[in-house]
DNA sequence: GCCTATTCTTGACTGATTCCAGAAAACCGG
DNA sequence: CCGGTTTTCTGGAATCAGTCAAGAATAGGC
């Protein structure tokens, strides 16, 4: 995974047009896991030095509609998105600095997805936000 | 629950001082359950028409700090806040219109708050949303 | 009632995201 | 390979939640 004709195929499978932004913003999201919006920027202007920030936030917006990336936005953080799909899988987020880890679903099968009671809600997607400090920052702090 | 000698309780039980301004945040919380801040400074401003969104603001953020209040903002939704603390429940968030409600943990026990892999983090909680549609919004888009 | 630390008011400001109108590019059929 | 059509991109302005800062007001202890 990770060649530009690969993110061709997976563009038009999802019956998108092919366009050098989207190319950029697919491969900028692949190869930077969890980015922000101006990270992802930054990546794609290395290759397309002239992308305005419209056209990455309207990819994004796109990609994310056709669930080839996941928009994630832990409260108080700006919104980061992710390759990874379709494995529901979970985040860590680190209270003290904003790193986000990924995690596989502690129970093997689908977690929390059946709700209690789901007041007549229609669900179709559990999502789980661990809270915590990272290493980094737990020995920072003890220091 | 509800009186404002209640407040004054929880609050100095929270070692912060009584102020009006905090008492009547303290209320709109109570009485508006998974409000935003909007809707929290126009309450507070029916009892005192001269607060400051600042002092709501500021406000709601030493409450959260101290536990009185809990703050939650799914993603693309402004910041909300909530009264039920302490008991570890959940909320699902209707795509389409916004709506939170609360579900109890499915599971009866802490429920994720194991991660399979916490890549060294110290977990302290785990946030549970529940993504789908509502009743209401359902039915609007089958007619 | 007075003093001091904390909190509130006022008003400007930031920064992420969105809106808009025109220019450009991608796909389709020939 | 070439127009026509539709969708996307550019550039710039606008919005909106939330924050910052300095001085005025107030709660709580003595």
């Amino acid at each position: 995974m990770g060649t530009t004709s690969d993110f061709q195929q997976l563009l038009r499978g999802a019956d998108l047009r092919v366009t050098r932004p989207r190319l950029a913003v697919l491969t900028a999201v692949y190869e930077h896991s969890h980015a922000d919006t101006d990270s992802i920027i930054t990546a794609v202007r290395r290759d397309l030095p002239h992308v305005s920030h419209q056209a990455v936030y309207d990819s994004l917006h796109t990609l994310t509609a056709a669930g080839l990336v996941r928009r994630i936005q832990p409260s108080g953080s700006v919104a980061r998105y992710e390759s990874r799909i379709g494995d529901n899988h979970h985040h860590v987020v680190c209270r003290s600095c904003g790193r986000i880890a990924d995690v596989d679903c502690a129970v093997d099968h689908v977690p929390c997805l059946t709700a209690s009671d789901d007041h007549g809600f229609t669900i179709d997607e559990a999502e789980v936000i661990y809270w915590g400090v990272c290493p980094d920052c737990s020995t920072a702090s003890n220091s």
